[in-house]
DNA sequence: AAATCGGGGTC
DNA sequence: GACCCAGATTT
């Protein structure tokens, strides 16, 4: 048999049951394929829901706010996707008429839409023969073919492409991508996959020579750097505080956050008092200044670990412009924030 | 070509 | 702690 009939076999006996699988709709595959790069279909479809429930049509998510969307998208992670997220949404209603591109090539020129997301979308909602390659391609051919060539080199990205399209099934290109994904998700793993009952176990060349677990082959991380935060949370009259807007182009572009205030190492209270962008925010000698956590909260991403204190401040007058603590929130917060307050809010502390 | 962008899961 | 996830974009 050849590749692409075993492989769709497995998958019409072993696909999960998914909502993007029940519809070609391009605003609904377009939506997920978003929501799910570098994303666990588990982690995704809460928020699939969520989106599909607020925005039924391309419309509504082009109508709607950015901070709403951003909102809504809180905890997903790599905030940028839902920038461009309703930044596409707004061209493809205002200008398209709500009418997504129908080709691989014009998908392409969609911001936030990549070679693998434009071959998803043309494939599932358009019938076009382009492969994907994610990283479930890149494990299972890897694997099966017995490639070393670095995933995530420019040689190894080409070559991947080209035997994906090589091994692709020209006239159902919808069913073989979602199978060669789902097989590489629920079969394939990246570890300890099920080679014993693997339809592909007596010609796969890692399997063969015992090289399962050094395939794919992945060029060198690079390492984590670790950052000191000391956030000044404000708790005035009336249960005020205040909140910024991150911009720019580091970390959580778009969220809020209270005053931030980085130092190079772990703080006490006088060092934090020296900082420049501290005494602008505290005019008078009237307040007061209180550490919440003396054990820094270490909130780990991909490329940071982010040590992180909370002082709690108080003053007779606000130094800005505040928002009700309880209103917070209402705002599109990181992770790391949303966990501390709900732990403030919810302490009998004060 | 390399770095950056999150949060959560697995082992 | 290391690696991975239905990758894209910027540097």
């Amino acid at each position: 048999m050849v590749f692409s009939n075993i492989l769709i076999h497995w998958y019409l006996q072993n696909k999960r049951d998914l909502p993007w699988r029940k519809t070609h709709e391009p605003y609904h595959i377009w939506l997920s394929e978003i929501m799910l790069q570098q994303t666990r279909i588990e982690q995704g479809l809460p928020y699939y829901y969520k989106f599909i429930e607020a925005y039924p049509t391309v419309f509504d998510l082009a109508n709607a706010s950015t901070d709403e969307v951003m909102k809504l998208w809180q905890g997903l992670g790599y905030y940028s996707r839902a920038r461009n997220l309703h930044e596409t949404s707004k061209y493809v209603a205002n200008e398209l008429n709500g009418k997504f591109p129908d080709t691989y090539k014009s998908l392409l020129k969609l911001k936030g839409v990549g070679d693998y997301t434009a071959s998803a979308i043309a494939s599932i909602c358009y019938n076009e023969p382009v492969a994907v390659v994610d990283g479930n391609v890149y494990r299972v051919l890897s694997r099966i073919y017995g490639i070393d060539t670095p995933i995530n080199s420019t040689a190894g990205v080409k070559e991947f492409k080209s035997l994906a399209t090589e091994l692709l099934n020209k006239k159902d290109p919808a069913t073989f991508n979602q199978a060669i994904m789902e097989f590489g998700a629920l079969h394939c793993k990246p570890q300890n996959p099920y080679c014993e009952t693997c339809p592909f176990n007596d010609k796969c060349l890692a399997l063969k020579d015992s090289s399962i677990k050094e395939l794919p082959v992945k060029l060198k991380k690079t390492k984590v750097k670790k950052r000191y935060f000391n956030y000044l949370v404000f708790d005035l009259e009336n249960n005020e505080t205040i909140l910024e807007q991150r911009s720019g182009k580091g970390i959580w572009n778009g969220l809020y956050q209270f005053p931030l205030i980085e130092s190079e190492k772990l703080i006490g209270k006088n060092e934090l008092k020296q900082y420049e962008s501290f005494i602008e925010f505290i005019e008078g000698e009237n307040y007061s200044l209180e550490l919440y956590n003396e054990d820094p909260v270490i909130h780990k991403l991909s490329h940071q670990h982010l040590f992180t204190r909370f002082w709690l401040v108080n003053s007779n007058e606000a130094p800005k412009k505040t928002v009700s603590l309880d209103k917070v929130l209402d705002y599109p917060v990181p992770v790391l924030i949303g966990n501390f307050l709900n732990e403030y809010l919810s302490d009998d502390y004060k």
